[in-house]
DNA sequence: GCCGTTTTCGGCCCGACTGTTTTCAGTCG
């Protein structure tokens, strides 16, 4: 699958021809980057049925280029700037007041090529004596090298949320302070968090940012206005505070959430109407009459669109359904009445069957799948048919003292030729079958995408465990026709697990909105290999309104008796 | 370079903060 590789490119060609102070273009490339990036389909695919010009941002240009690097495996144009661009401008675009201005001037006047050069650059003084920079440009460019050398990757949503909440009571606790939200991609639910943003509501800006920027956990202040200031804090998160007004809350609210591609659709519907929209609010074009603002709903009303959750305003479609009034119904938060993936001490957890199951019940939830590790990945320390038989018995004791039905289950690790690594016996002995891809990952994409459909071809198998193998920050999903996978799984109505583990987040929202188009179905667990994990199952609920996923996709939002009759049928 | 219920040509989202500029450009989100 090439969509990756090409979208990287044409992000590539964009920064390049924004170095070179081209106007619009860079834009054009990058909204075509974004399409390739995000779509669920091979791009050889849609190649093939000819439908590349159909995709939103793609014309002619962009797309020969596509076919290009397809067909021959590069693109010339790529090259050609590159050979006039010889500066490593990903790495010196993470330094924080370094754009691509003055990258190119200090190209030009320095021959600063790379974050070596423009630390000894720096250091050396000459920086400040580039024409419209100064000492405190090049102080700024000093510290933020290192910054820039340690960037990490993104925060993960479930471990950022405690972090968060402590600094919303924190900013809350202030006098001043009259109303607070989380929003950006935090309120989006999103899998990964670039940055915190927060909305404040108060009469006295001034005081509240002043007590923002000297709280203890602040490392550096990168900005420090009234309306506006930003932080780095110690853990090496970035929190940007803004303050507004009490009527100016709607619409800063919805400004801030985003994401930033469903905000210009937004202006550009706003125009459309002869209206503009900021954050201080909607208002007319000719003559700046308010209109709208102190609450989000005003603001779509307004706009005649029906307003989406947070989750789902990431630009892919979402307007549109809202102007149609075809928004779907999204499952709700604590709707899930089960968990479909837990390990415990028999495998690679650290719990005991009857502590998960109590701490389930604490929990609210009515089911919960036992899926113990049984295959050849030694690490997890699977289980054997010997082991699963006393398993069996364990779990008939503990269901006689706890208030919530246990099915037994294992995740069952899915052999390289597509078999499943347990015998037939068992597979039909169990209540659930989560079959999952453990070992040899680095097949290539014809190879794996006909090793998974084996497997689902097994009607034994209830549920694909973590269905791409992604850990976030630090694994790619294995490689996959995403398209011929979810024909398979509607075909053989399987289940696509989402798998909320904070670090895995598998299927990623992209992917759960694609397969439901295809027809899928889903079942969301939590894989947790403790009791405490067990409360992150609101993350894969998260995942799935992402998803656009409603009550019925889901098989958690079942009852007990239809998941046993659902389970059966296989 | 893309796109179209004001357009196949002429637009392309909007505003705050910073630094060095004496009126604004660059960066960021």
């Amino acid at each position: 699958m090439k969509n990756q590789e090409i979208a990287k490119l044409l992000f590539d060609i964009a920064e390049m021809l924004e170095l070179q102070n081209i106007p619009f273009k860079p834009r054009a490339y990058q909204r075509a980057a974004r399409t390739i990036e995000s779509l669920s389909e091979n791009i050889e695919d849609i190649w093939k049925r000819g439908a590349i010009l159909e995709l939103p941002g793609i014309g002619e240009s962009i797309a020969e280029k596509i076919v290009e690097y397809i067909t021959t495996g590069k693109i010339k144009y790529y090259f050609d700037l590159k050979k006039k661009m010889p500066m490593d401008v990903e790495q010196l675009g993470k330094v924080p007041g370094l754009g691509p201005k003055r990258i190119k001037l200090l190209y030009d006047k320095l021959n600063v090529k790379t974050l070596a050069d423009l630390k000894k650059a720096a250091q050396d003084h000459k920086i400040q004596r580039v024409a419209s920079l100064g000492h405190k440009v090049e102080e700024s460019i000093l510290n933020g090298i290192s910054f820039a050398q340690q960037q990490k990757g993104r925060a993960l949503l479930g471990y950022v949320i405690p972090q968060v909440e402590e600094l919303r009571q924190k900013l809350q606790a202030h006098p001043s302070v009259k109303k607070i939200e989380i929003a950006g991609s935090y309120r989006r639910k999103k899998e990964t968090i670039g940055d915190i943003d927060v909305l404040i509501v108060s009469s006295q800006p001034q005081k509240v940012m002043d007590f923002f920027v000297q709280m203890n956990d602040v490392a550096r202040v990168l900005a420090h206005g009234t309306s506006k200031s930003s932080v780095l804090l110690n853990n090496g998160m970035q929190v940007d505070v803004r303050v507004v007004k009490e009527n100016e809350f709607g619409s800063a609210l919805q400004y801030f959430t985003g994401n930033k591609e469903h905000n210009v659709e937004l202006r550009k519907l706003a125009l459309k109407k002869g209206l503009t929209l900021s954050e201080y609010g909607l208002f007319t074009l000719k003559d700046k009459k308010w209109v709208a603002g102190k609450t989000e709903e005003d603001i779509y009303k307004k706009l005649g669109v029906d307003i989406m959750p947070p989750e789902m305003r990431e630009n892919m479609g979402e307007i549109d359904a809202g102007k149609r009034h075809t928004l779907p119904n999204l499952l709700d938060y604590g709707s899930c009445l089960g968990d479909f993936q837990v390990h415990t001490e028999w495998s690679d957890g650290q719990d005991t069957i009857e502590a998960m199951a109590r701490a389930a019940e604490k929990l609210g939830r009515k089911f919960l799948v036992i899926t113990d590790h049984v295959g050849q990945v030694g690490i997890t320390n699977p289980l054997n048919e010997k082991k699963l038989e006393q398993q069996s018995k364990e779990i008939s004791r503990v269901q006689k003292k706890v208030d919530i039905r246990i099915f037994h289950g294992a995740e069952v690790d899915i052999l390289k030729d597509g078999r499943l690594a347990l015998g037939k016996l068992w597979q039909k002995k169990l209540d659930v079958v989560l079959a999952s891809v453990h070992l040899a990952t680095k097949m290539d994409s014809v190879a794996m995408t006909k090793r998974i459909c084996v497997a689902l071809e097994n009607n034994r198998v209830h549920i694909l465990g973590h269905p791409t193998g992604r850990l976030l920050n630090r694994r790619d999903s294995y490689a996959l026709d995403f398209g011929t996978l979810f024909d398979k799984v509607k075909k053989t109505e399987t289940r696509l697990d989402i798998d909320c583990h904070p670090e895995r987040m598998d299927l990623s929202s992209v992917h759960i909105k694609a397969a439901k188009e295809f027809g899928c179905r889903f079942a969301i667990s939590t894989d947790s290999h403790s009791a405490s994990e067990l409360r992150n199952l609101h993350l894969g609920e998260a995942l799935a309104r992402r998803g656009w996923l409603e009550k019925k996709d889901v098989l958690n939002m079942y009852s007990v008796k239809e998941v046993e009759t659902i389970l059966g049928k296989k």
